[in-house]
DNA sequence: ATTGAACAATTTGAATACAAATTGGGGTAA
DNA sequence: TTACCCCAATTTGTATTCAAATTGTTCAAT
């Protein structure tokens, strides 16, 4: 007998991910409601699949539930932005260190091969991708460190920066700097652990300076939908 | 009028926190099974609430969820161990760095409190309760430190360090030293941020060196499934 | 007596049906 | 015309029911 084993998690995993990716594409706005009946359609599901897959976003504050009234992408407030970043700023810099110190010649290749991809989809104006392989640089760092416990943590707080920089970010300016993605392989190729961990900091920093804290960014869709604008309506992936 | 809102959630947070509380007590031990209806019956709530409550502790991989076989309390590798306390290692020695900066007053009242309390349960002989409040000393750090965020990663950690410890701890071994956590907080009411983030690392790497990654400290039916056949379960550990 | 297979019982997984609540629309009255 | 209220429709939450899988037991055969 072939047992299948966790085949059924495996699904609600894909799922999840599909739905941290949109986040991160800004494919799905702060605020977006995530109908359960859409979602069984869209990914070919059975209800329970669905709300067990919102749960564990829940779980993540990547979505927020509210009772009787459906699921949302999350609208974290200024101050749990701050606490976001502030933790990003405790953890990537050591991470960072970690990495220089860690790294092999496959993971300097693997980096690099992400920092061409990133380049490309900055020079082919393609801004969804670029900031979708902005945000995943920090995740293959994680990587690179050769630490699932500390991927894991990593997923999460920048999928849940996406969401803040889409809130409170500059209207033009994407997820992070390139060159400073370049400065920080630089560094790690160079096995130059201080700098690693500096120039992440510094990046870490940048990224939170560009936020506006008093901006409180379109609250959800519910302000387009009523303004008729058109902009985000593309939940469907 | 009244909306009641989210009152539905805290039933299974309070389930979580209960479970995490049990685990971190080694009332539960590693590889325990949690039978839905027992639980149903335990918390006096409907079995859609119980399967609510360990698809959340899954996700945090506190319990592991195996298809048509049931939830039990994680048994994590020898390398999944190491994961956990590097990234408790890569954390809170900037955390500690971060709380003595930060510090209050009421801060370090709280945590003079916490030591008494630790220190009376060691003094009385309660094993269990020295254990539960030991780790709790990190997730109070976390929350002197006043950041939700990280306080919600360190508590999975330290949950996640109670099973390792169970684990493949030495024996009569309590998860923390009470001195190091005296010396940790002199370092914080001083303003000693340094001294603080010092500590913190030598003292994460103390417990992590009275681990013994070979031990396979088995307590529980695995023993039974160990030796009866190693059919195909054998796949973990 | 021991081993193997079949069957029964327990436990989990999923689907369907039903209940509760919120939202939006329409109608009426001021 | 505007404001308020009631009702319907959609969406979420929960329970019940049934199916699938695993485990333990029993019986039979070697």
């Amino acid at each position: 007998m072939v047992t299948m084993v966790s085949q059924d998690d495996a699904e609600e995993a894909r799922i999840v991910e599909r739905i941290y990716e949109a986040v991160m594409d800004q494919r799905l706005a702060p605020g977006a409601k995530l109908s359960e009946a859409a979602l069984c359609e869209a990914f070919g599901v059975g209800r329970m699949r669905i709300r067990r897959s919102l749960l564990i976003l829940a779980s993540r504050e990547v979505v927020e539930l509210q009772p009787n009234r459906g699921a949302y992408v999350a609208q974290p407030t200024a101050d749990q932005a701050r606490e976001v970043f502030e933790a990003r700023l405790l953890i990537e810099p050591p991470l960072a260190r970690l990495a220089a110190q860690r790294i092999k010649r496959a993971g300097i290749k693997a980096l690099a091969v992400h920092l061409d991809k990133e380049a490309a989809a900055h020079a082919a104006g393609n801004r969804r991708e670029a900031i979708r392989l902005s945000g995943q640089f920090h995740a293959a760092l994680a990587q690179v460190a050769d630490n699932t416990v500390t991927l894991r943590i990593v997923k999460d707080l920048i999928t849940r920066s996406s969401i803040i920089i889409a809130m409170y970010g500059d209207a033009g300016f994407s997820n992070c700097r390139d060159d400073e993605h370049n400065a920080i392989v630089a560094a790690l190729r160079a096995g130059n652990a201080d700098q690693a961990e500096a120039l992440m900091r510094a990046h870490l920093g940048h990224i939170k300076d560009h936020l506006q804290p008093g901006r409180q960014a379109l609250q959800t869709q519910d302000l387009v939908a009523l303004f008729g604008n058109g902009k985000s309506d593309g939940k469907r992936a």
